[in-house]
DNA sequence: CTTCTTTGTTTACAAACGTAGTCTTAACTG
DNA sequence: CAGTTAAGACTACGTTTGTAAACAAAGAAG
């Protein structure tokens, strides 16, 4: 058995694709063309090549219905979503990670139950949090590192 | 004048550059490459490449010390972070996006000070947080949106 | 002054990506 | 049954990215 790579990077137009499909959870390419060319400026040949670009991926499953496929996600929202921002996150420095969150809540439009969750973890893990979290942006064996 | 244009985009490779220069506020190539090809396997050219083009999107300004350049961040690291951050998060579904914080928030170190301010950005978000953050993946004049 | 070395520039090349035309085939229409 | 569509497959092409070799110029060393 072959474990399907989830870990398949889903590029930014595809990701339009993504989101229509995670959406209406099942559908056709007839839809998303027309919901996609509505919204981008995009011809329908090009949202059929991102459709088949992401079934080879795996992020999309192709089942035959007649003459077409019923497209259904192979991955999760939620899970790829929390990937994406991780992997973000962690190609940039430890250090100010946290600052930038405070940056992002700042400018995001989150909803009241969000905040209160987001709070609610926070003071979770208030009592464990260590004091600092060091800069990684240089060899371990280097004096100098980034500023708080 | 040009405006500069400060969304210069920042490939994943390249950011290991600028993490380096950000970290030391100025350098030369020779110890940006040392200290890359250590952190990494690549090799001399390879990261002359990127500083080269670093310098051509305008992140990094090259100023001619005798033979060789000196390398200093133009764009700011915090600000890059900040940008790459709520890019990402900007072509995701409006309505999930709180969910993935908590996610994000779950799973990364943050010092003690950053949950305390996050907490306090949080608090201070509350009052005037909606009750929901309503679901942009399809046109708005679509019945059918994304669930809770 | 000639040679070695360091630093920067040019060129290279495959994979991924954004964008889209063309072709084929199977179904719908009349 | 023939013509028209619509869906998917195949092909295309310029750009960006990751990765690196080759080359040139300018100091450093002898």
């Amino acid at each position: 058995m072959v474990t399907t790579e989830l870990t398949a990077t889903i590029s930014d137009a595809e990701w339009r694709v993504m989101r229509i499909v995670w959406t209406l959870k099942e559908t056709d390419s007839h839809t998303i063309i027309d919901l996609l060319s509505k919204q981008h400026d995009w011809k329908a040949p090009t949202i059929k090549t991102l459709i088949g670009r992401l079934v080879k991926k795996g992020a999309l499953a192709a089942t035959k219905q007649g003459r077409q496929y019923r497209y259904t996600p192979q991955i999760s929202e939620q899970a790829a979503m929390d990937a994406a921002l991780l992997n973000e996150l962690d190609q940039m420095c430890a250090m100010h990670r946290g600052t930038a969150l405070v940056h992002v809540v700042d400018q995001l439009e989150l909803s009241h139950n969000d905040v209160q969750t987001l709070i609610d973890h926070l003071e979770a893990k208030l009592p464990t949090a260590p004091d600092s979290v060091p800069c990684d942006c240089l060899p371990a064996d280097c004096e100098r590192s980034c500023e708080s």
